[in-house]
DNA sequence: TTTTTTGCAAAAGGTTTGCAACACG
DNA sequence: CGTGTTGCAAACCTTTTGCAAAAAA
């Protein structure tokens, strides 16, 4: 471990913190994460590990891991693939059904959503998560 | 159409209604979802067209016609494929991570929703509809 | 008869698996 | 060095598409 940048540096502890071996694949795509703020998916990773990076396959693999180890989540934008962004702060977001751009969406009181739900319910006793999601149309599609 | 049961007849109206051809491949599909309180998938459907009511990819084609049509809406369960049930009352679903099981939430206030998401956006312009799923552990997992 | 719908076969798209080579710790 | 990770090829699963035969209006 000659040289590492600070990026890499916060990389290499939040994987050692998940209990994640701290590989050069993991780095890079944990790197894309930390600069992106919209959710992307497997290919979206795959693309921006420029000069052949890592396999996609093995992209799979570490979204799947990151995912369980809390590091990301995985979102439902109903666009066909499995979308991924840092977990960290809680929100939802809005998708354009005609070209596809997505905000966030930040005001979800999850406690009393939750709360709501177990209340209504017969069957269950505990809410882990909840998929919220807004499809509708932005403001430039809806000029045309 | 010589003889036609009750279920038919309003199989067979709905069906004018929204402008579809009354098929009876149509119509058992439509029955089907009456007679049905949970969401089913392709493959459910098709399993229960006993006698080989009609081929898969048939049944895809139905759906989404249907839902195109407004007679069934599509919810994603987060369970690898997707479901679907009657339009009519706007619901959600808390769906077990465990078994499975899948239970109706009716206190979605859709509107104030909506509002809110909107309020807060700064690029869009309109919503048209939202997903809200919840999963969590129905209580006769969580006692084992 | 004209237009839709259906079935079959095949393809597509996203994701997963088996296995051997490789690399982190 | 041993266990976990990676790459490659191939499998998988759900869903879609092309086309000709069959059925609805």
């Amino acid at each position: 471990m000659a040289y590492m940048s600070h990026a890499h540096k916060d990389a290499f502890s939040t994987l050692k913190g998940a209990g994640l071996k701290a590989t050069p694949v993991r780095i890079a795509i944990l790197g894309l994460f930390s600069g992106e703020c919209k959710p992307m998916n497997a290919d979206d990773a795959f693309a921006r590990l420029k000069g052949g990076g890592a396999n996609l396959v093995t992209v799979y693999r570490t979204l799947a891991s990151f995912e369980k180890a809390g590091i990301l989540n995985k979102v439902d934008l109903h666009q066909g693939s499995a979308y991924y962004e840092l977990s960290g702060h809680h929100h939802h977001h809005i998708v354009c059904v005609d070209c596809g751009t997505v905000e966030g969406f930040d005001g979800c009181d999850m406690d009393s959503l939750a709360e709501k739900a177990l209340a209504e319910s017969e069957r269950f006793s505990t809410i882990r998560r909840h998929s919220l999601e807004f499809f509708g149309v932005c403001k430039s599609c809806a000029k045309r």
